[in-house]
DNA sequence: GTCGATTTTTGTCAGCTGACAACAATCTAC
DNA sequence: GTAGATTGTTGTCAGCTGACAAAAATCGAC
């Protein structure tokens, strides 16, 4: 696909007046990105087009799926919203790829549904969207809208993947960099769908914790253990955080560490009192911290006749 | 004022369905709130009531304000967006409390200065709220929208304090615990708001950074000198968070801490590669840490012989 | 004035995500 | 086949914010 920055003035988040001097880091980015950000660039994806009233019957949701589950709590609070104030806001529609006389759903999928259980149209904006475009505009706008976890986002990615895009555009459908999408594949290719999807959408399981849980998942008779715990009962009628919490918790007593000797901790002081040390031993290696006034020369002194101390070392240990 | 839990349905957020049950920590919890929840909320501020169009030359704002900068941009995005499409979402009023006939803005302000330019009535609920419920509206709408920063919160914490409201009244305007709202009053307490709004809204600069800024204001003399670096020309030409960082730098330079000498570390190998050891020594200390095949044996040895190395150190130091 | 309860303050931590950097893998030109 | 460029992978870090906990301050009953 060589067509690119095909919607460049949305895709690229050119705005100018909101960009930094310096550096954004980490989550602060994430949360500057406010109501208002969604709403300028929906407007840029509609601007110039007129809404219509289209039969949901008509409409077919769009060829990725990008949300993991339904709350179902909040589909009722937006029927009763549409019921009482009609539809706030439209929704983005392209004429059907393959048939003619319908169309379909680019973002809005709880809308249009909501509008056919009321039996009413559906504001729309028609607009003719080639699918590398659609894809794009489907994810920055479920991006934006609902704060879609990172497991969420990743199973997005990996369906873009899987359907043929590259990375590029996965990246712009994600507004995410080359690393994030990158983590979001190794966690999706070692974690079985079917094990992602029984957790679910997991908010607030960040990334390193499902990179984590990818690691443990690939190791020998895991994968076996993982469906057997989200088998139990109990564990199935946590939520789902906890459902991942309850998974690497039992994973983790499988794959037991070799514990390491404990480091023992001691200390020593010249009999002058003018030296403190901190000693720590363990089976793999010491440590002496030498402290106060002549801390510094005396450790200097050590370091100067460390070959004559260990040759000591040698003739004591022969005789011990 | 010993009304409490007035409109608790709304206030207490108890939406059991999205309650975890671990905690959940941090920044992810902010960001798990959505825009889903923003309608949410404001759905229960105005079920069951009509929607009307007002004059907007009835309506005033509200008696605290709550942003400290107005985005001209994204109001022009607004403004085109209500001229093109009309008005998405209807905002909250309440009949003014002193003057019949007129409205006071609980949230829309935006809106309604839209609708004002446009010359067209604005859409609204009028609700009868008491002062209190009316500023918990408006702190919960305006903290659920915009992503406000930590130091508008803190803005808003500090008129809603001024203005006589108790901690808890505060607390639940800003969905904040106790010891957010103190950090956010020690901050505001420090830093005088003149001081603040030169600043800005400094988008992703969080609260450490605030509390650090009060505690290098609150030095001597470094009131004046903030206030001759948010003077200089070329510190009020950047973005508002970048004037925080040069504000900081600043006033660090002028409160010099006296530095540290600096640790050199270097390594020693036994002549037999058995031991390997890093060495750090500085003018306040040493340390000493050995590792490989005969580290904790070598390591034990040393130990067992502090004493008498240090005699022989004190008689070397005597002589060199 | 004292004591216990409550509130406030402040230091600190956990886990988040964007980003950076180093390294590995892949690709392309020669 | 090789070398340089590009893309992808992974470890790690910075700063965010909610929360916890300990200490301090305040309040009210006696």
């Amino acid at each position: 696909m060589a067509r690119k920055n095909l919607l460049a003035g949305l895709m690229d988040q050119n705005d100018t007046t909101d960009t930094p001097a310096y550096p954004m880091r980490g989550a602060s980015k994430t949360m500057i990105r406010s109501i208002d950000e969604l709403a300028k660039q929906a407007e840029k994806l509609m601007e110039g087009e007129t809404i219509v009233d289209i039969d949901p019957d008509t409409i077919d949701g769009s060829f990725v799926t990008d949300r993991m589950e339904d709350d179902s709590e909040q589909f009722q609070d937006l029927l009763r919203a549409m019921q009482e104030r009609g539809q706030d806001s439209p929704i983005l529609v392209r004429p059907h790829p393959q048939t003619d006389g319908r169309y379909q759903i680019v973002f809005g999928h709880r809308r249009v549904r909501a509008a056919r259980q009321l039996g009413r149209p559906v504001r729309a904006v028609i607009k003719a969207l080639d699918d590398r475009t659609h894809v794009i505009a489907q994810g920055q706008e479920n991006s934006a809208r609902a704060n879609l976890t990172f497991i969420e986002r990743a199973a997005f990615a990996r369906r873009l993947e899987d359907l043929g895009y590259d990375r590029e555009t996965i990246m712009s459908a994600l507004s995410a960099n080359a690393a994030s999408v990158s983590k979001m594949m190794s966690v999706t290719e070692r974690i079985p769908a079917g094990i992602i999807e029984r957790i679910g959408s997991a908010a607030s399981i960040g990334r390193e914790r499902w990179v984590e849980l990818s690691l443990l998942i690939g190791r020998p008779n895991n994968l076996t253990k993982a469906n057997d715990i989200l088998d139990a009962e109990d564990t199935m009628s946590l939520d789902s955080s906890a459902r991942f919490n309850a998974l690497m918790a039992g994973l983790k007593t499988t794959a037991k560490r070799v514990t390491k000797s404990v480091a023992t901790g001691t200390t020593w002081a010249s009999a002058d009192s003018s030296i403190s040390a901190q000693i720590k031993s363990d089976s793999s290696g010491f440590s002496l911290s030498l402290k106060a006034g002549n801390g510094a020369k005396f450790g200097r002194f050590l370091a100067d006749n460390l070959d004559a101390l260990y040759d000591r070392f040698l003739k004591d240990g022969d005789r011990g």
